[in-house]
DNA sequence: TCTAGATTGACAATATATTGTCATATCATA
DNA sequence: TATGATATGACAATATATTGTCAATCTAGA
């Protein structure tokens, strides 16, 4: 039998794994929007938050750094997906809200990632979706330092 | 109470961020060997296999592109930690082994890697170990396709 | 045996991401 | 209020990764 460190590495292994196969499916479901599962995420952020992040705030959101952040935002600035409001806080950094187009697609996807998540889970039982979630939420933060 | 499907999207996300939390984990642990957290999974599928493996098996072990691994197996060949074995069954597709460098580095990540796991498993039960690792499993195989 | 399909190495293009730096803006506190 | 610490946008360098292509190699089936 594993020790638990044991497990715990096999766990890592497999988080990479699936970090990666989960991008390419990120990839294949939005790509028909012209967008990809780092753009998809970016949207995520903004809609998920109850209010208007910084570009700096959805990086730290998403457990990643503001300036790839800021690159993706940029680009889907340029491809009117997102706009830069004014931030009565701070000269510089704007607030990122999804334009009426970007809203649309976020949407549509949103619904399908929906069907997918709920098809996917139907090979999973309540607890492994409860302890599997509880567990690397306690990764995240373990991690968050 | 979240259907199942929404907690699915949750450890989605959360994966997304784990991810990036633990490559950055695996560069801090391995830089002091000239190595990365890329490079340091290269070695551990090349240690953790029964049998030589090429590149595009290296690979597919790890659940990325053969391109990629062979970039960074060309990179760690010229540093003089893996080298290209002859395979008696294929004049192009070389095996990959450590050399003795990269063996006594391996080792050495490997040592204090278990200690680090043994150390941030004791924050997890057995159940959540064991649970977690069976449900991201069955995620690699679900989209393992 | 022969041949169509799959695999491989090499190369290129592109996307995603961290790290570092600098000037500017904000914040905390003495 | 003044100042040192921190945060931000812009820019650059670099690492990591997918995708696509082509010729060489291998494999399986007719």
């Amino acid at each position: 039998m594993d020790s638990d460190g044991a497990v715990f590495t096999k766990i890592v292994l497999a988080i990479f794994k699936v970090s990666g196969a989960l991008n390419l499916e990120g990839d294949r479901m939005s790509e028909e929007f012209g967008l990809s599962s780092a753009r998809w995420k970016i949207m995520g952020a903004i809609e998920k938050s109850d209010v208007l992040l910084t570009v700096p705030e959805i990086g730290r959101a998403m457990g990643q750094s503001r300036q790839a952040s800021q690159r993706i935002v940029d680009v889907m600035a340029k491809d009117g997906l997102v706009k830069f409001i004014d931030n009565p806080n701070h000269k510089r950094a704007k607030h990122i809200a999804l334009t009426v187009e970007g809203k649309r697609i976020y949407d549509l996807l949103d619904h399908r990632q929906a069907l997918w998540a709920t098809e996917v889970a139907t090979k999973l039982t309540r607890d492994e979706l409860d302890i599997t979630y509880n567990t690397i939420q306690k990764m995240v933060k373990y991690f968050d330092k």
